[in-house]
DNA sequence: ATGGTAGATACTCTA
């Protein structure tokens, strides 16, 4: 079973660089991330003839998550339970082939100390409680999704310059980990332990010729799932094409 | 210290 997450950073956009990457790399499942329509304007027919079921959960102009799968997407829930109908479109859960799938758009934060910083941290914690609440950890479940935050200075091209700037800072570093410390394992540093392997490179300033990312975009498992984890990769093919999303897609490989 | 990019939308228009 290959799963995979890409934020594509407007799915109409985008949306023939995600055909021709599903046709290229037939993942189980993709999760997107921030696909900036509501549910009615989400081009569903395209991946549909190429075998996809689509299940999404938009809004207008900002955020908003969908889930393709080759199987039926089972007990879909759309944001955390008893969120406010207004309230911003960021997770998406389903189970696909007895996995469940937790795809998550997890808030920029803007910058240290701000308003959103703070809805930033919370939500984090919300999405703790969330597990708390509804998940076992003994159970096959992924979480994935564009989580900006790159937990670790290995994960950032230029620690000094990031230090404690919006998406490297302590608190986000110890809101993900608290979310994490429930039972996830980051399935692609199982595979990886490099430095210099990012996810995402900032449209301004020529960072992806010049490899200056960040790895912000995650998949983590739970142990029964991650210890059938074979491979893990970021696909930087997408990244180097014409008007491409400033996210490149992650995958994960499970023999099962 | 600043600005650099990309996207949807407003605006406006049509129905």
């Amino acid at each position: 079973m290959k799963i995979a997450t890409w934020n594509v950073n407007s799915i109409n956009i985008r949306l023939a660089q995600v055909q021709e990457w599903l046709k290229g790399n037939r993942p189980d499942v993709l999760c997107l991330q921030e696909i900036k329509c509501v549910d009615e304007k989400f081009p569903a027919a395209p991946f549909q003839e190429l075998g996809y079921q689509v299940t999404i959960f938009g809004q207008p102009t900002y955020n908003g998550v969908a889930i393709l799968s080759l199987a039926a997407a089972e007990d879909v829930q759309r944001g955390f339970p008893g969120d406010d109908p207004a309230a911003q479109r960021r997770l998406l859960a389903a189970t696909i082939n007895g996995v469940r799938v937790i795809n998550v758009y997890v808030p920029n934060g803007s910058e240290v100390g701000s308003e959103k910083y703070q809805f930033k941290l919370a939500w984090l914690e919300q999405l703790r409680r969330f597990f708390d609440a509804h998940c076992d950890p003994t159970t096959p479940l992924v979480i994935c999704g564009d989580f900006n935050i790159a937990p670790e200075d290995r994960d950032v091209h230029d620690p000094a310059l990031w230090a404690g700037k919006i998406l490297c800072s302590d608190a986000e570093r110890a809101a993900l980990q608290h979310v994490t410390d429930w039972g996830l394992v980051d399935v692609f540093r199982q595979h990886h332990s490099d430095a210099g392997l990012f996810s995402w490179w900032d449209y301004r300033g020529g960072a992806f010729p010049r490899n200056h990312g960040l790895r912000i975009d995650h998949l983590w498992a739970t142990a029964p799932l991650a210890e059938s984890c074979t491979a893990s990769w970021i696909d930087k093919i997408p990244r180097a094409l014409e008007k491409p999303s400033d996210h490149a897609p992650v995958v994960a490989e499970f023999a099962r």
